[in-house]
DNA sequence: TTATTAGTTTATAATCAGTCTAAAGTAGAA
DNA sequence: TTCTACTTTAGACTGATTATAAACTAATAA
């Protein structure tokens, strides 16, 4: 992707193509590979691999208006900071809870059967599911 | 049950059975149903509804040594602040987004399919799936 | 172009959950 | 009763996230 294609994907959903958000966009995704971060991975990525400082205020303004698009997905864990991961397709997690390590499973490979009806007067967004796993003792 | 059993438990599993643990079990255990909670929502019940004032650091003690002795269970959620639960079955949970609400989904209501194989070097310790929903729009 | 204005960025302050610390208190064993 | 190790506590501290208010900038109209 070029960064026109940024500017105009940008602008299509009603955000102005900022500097910010355009660097931002090209450290997101211009990768072969989808990946999981933090708030302060990526501001640290930007200044390190992008030569771009940008406030944490605006990182944190735009994977929340990133998010709310549906550009990037925030991942339900209970542990300490949130992750971000770039893999916006429906998908599950290992989560390795000693070293905080994610895995991505695509959601075809589990099949969850049964469901059970929402509550009253509410509908089912999203379904998550987290594999908690942790090295084998030896 | 009373509070002779709660200190037998506690000692049982290598607990002191100081005031304050006797009387978080008292606020957590002797209960109809089982329930979620915040470290806040816990703190300010011992207050209110069992005129016993502790110290935040010892209700996050105290749920910290209850868990790791799997009196209660945390549960992984993305957003704010932690919850805890006194379920301890294996057991999923309805999460609703915008009100904070969590509704418990018996673990075997829900049937998992051809779950992955961990990666090499690990494996599963639980599996925790969360169905989002959000009140249906008017 | 230029001027206007509405949306953005920024540094900094503020907040809030959770942890740490060191002193005072207490249960259990001798 | 005394001693010791475990607990509790208030308050300081940390780190993630949000709020604020001033400076900046993209989009629009003139």
């Amino acid at each position: 992707m070029k960064n026109q294609d940024f500017i105009n994907k940008l602008r299509n959903s009603g955000l102005r193509p900022t500097k910010q958000r355009i660097k931002i966009c090209e450290a997101l995704f211009n990768t072969e590979k989808t990946f999981h971060f933090t708030v302060n991975d990526l501001a640290k990525m930007m200044q390190k691999n992008f030569n771009e400082k940008i406030s944490l205020a605006t990182v944190y303004n735009t994977l929340h208006a990133f998010k709310k698009k549906g550009y990037v997905k925030e991942i339900s864990l209970g542990n300490d900071n949130s992750y971000f991961d770039t893999n916006i397709s429906s998908h599950h997690h290992f989560y390795d809870t000693k070293t905080n390590e994610l895995i991505d499973i695509d959601s075809s490979k589990i099949e969850l059967k049964n469901i059970p009806n929402p509550p009253k007067g509410k509908s089912i967004k999203e379904i998550d599911v987290v594999i908690n796993v942790e090295n084998d003792s030896q």
